[in-house]
DNA sequence: AGATCCACTTGACGCTGTCAAGTTACCTGA
DNA sequence: TCAGGTAACTTGACAGCGTCAAGTGGATCT
């Protein structure tokens, strides 16, 4: 409700950001379960009621939690992709990396990003172009897309191979996931499809 | 913790499945965030604390209510499988139409299912053989598999594909998700990657 | 300097999960 | 038939939670 105000208040130096920060703490020490108004007060140094007047309700702060682990989910695969090989299928692989690098070092926000019901927070993110999350998928498919094509069943069929991999990988299905594991070796046959990719003549 | 009472308790004829029950309606009524060991206990008209001595806690509750949800879930793929074509293809594609359909007509306790952190859930499920619903992708990928090749990984591919589809649909990615709006067409192209399944070399 | 406003505090409310203790209904054994 | 015991459930209490209303105090403006 009361977002984007720019200048610095008076008391606390920045105690949205503070109150965002903590949060981000208290996930990734604590889990999901224990990400609470008053926590995220107490942990900022601030009475209890003092988030109501950041964020609409423990929704808000939810929001602007998953918003900013979003931007950080981001630049991790940004960062994953820039780093690999520079062909489209490399970029792809690359991406995939750093999105399961990141759920894996990041389980709980992964979580929270991803559990915002109707993911306002998701939507949002895609349309909001080329400087989102989506938009980094965007890119990456892009060479694959065929002419005249929906890039969106590309996209999607990514997608859904990648995070659907993530959950199984997070809800343990493939053993206790801690980061030393090398889930990746795993990943490899599955995200083998992608060999079609562009090929089918995507029916329809 | 006090589980697996077969005998019938005295005073209420079957308390545990009264409350299972209870929340599922909860669930579909109210949503996720409103299923409350008190509210279960209300509509199963007992005390507030009766829960306690049928579950370990909010967690066994919770636990519990997904046990049978996914139990329904795996009658649903059945069903929906036995109604399709029966080709080893039109048995993968009926069970996806079943997974969605699930997913669709009951999106928070498929968000329970799917949310209990390390899933032990599922895990169990897996392990459970056949008569689960780890089982029925199991049996339905079976054709697919390449002789001596693990079935986990085209296991692995279909499950990431439909779940990771289901997760963007209930996510309102898609737009809008009513049980009225077509999301198998949305799903066509995207499950179309299966085309190449089996046939790629499923590398190393 | 005085008025104003905004950030934050204080205190209260109902709801939550959980525990301890009490009550009631059934079942057992003599 | 009737005492005793146990399992099923109730009652009452507690701390922690989100949220609201009212109060406070420092920063800013005239």
């Amino acid at each position: 409700m009361t977002d984007q105000t720019v200048k610095k208040p008076h008391h606390h130096g920045d105690l949205r950001a503070a109150l965002i920060q903590s949060g981000i703490e208290i996930l990734s020490e604590a889990g999901l379960d224990s990400l609470t108004l008053r926590r995220c007060a107490a942990r900022a140094g601030v009475s209890h009621a003092a988030p109501a007047h950041h964020f609409d309700g423990v929704a808000g702060l939810r929001g602007a939690i998953a918003k900013e682990g979003f931007d950080r989910f981001r630049q991790q695969m940004l960062q994953a992709r820039a780093l690999g090989t520079q062909t489209p299928k490399g970029r792809i692989l690359s991406m995939c990396r750093g999105y399961l690098d990141f759920a894996v070092a990041n389980p709980a926000l992964f979580a929270l990003i991803f559990s915002c019901g109707p993911m306002s927070q998701l939507e949002d993110d895609m349309n909001a172009g080329d400087a989102s999350a989506y938009g980094v998928l965007r890119e990456t498919c892009a060479p694959f897309v065929p002419d005249g094509a929906d890039p969106l069943v590309i996209e999607t069929q990514v997608w859904c191979l990648i995070h659907g991999f993530a959950h199984l990988l997070l809800a343990g299905t493939f053993g206790p996931c801690d980061d030393t594991a090398d889930h990746h070796a795993l990943f490899a046959p599955v995200i083998a499809l992608l060999e079609g990719i562009g090929t089918t003549p995507t029916p329809k």
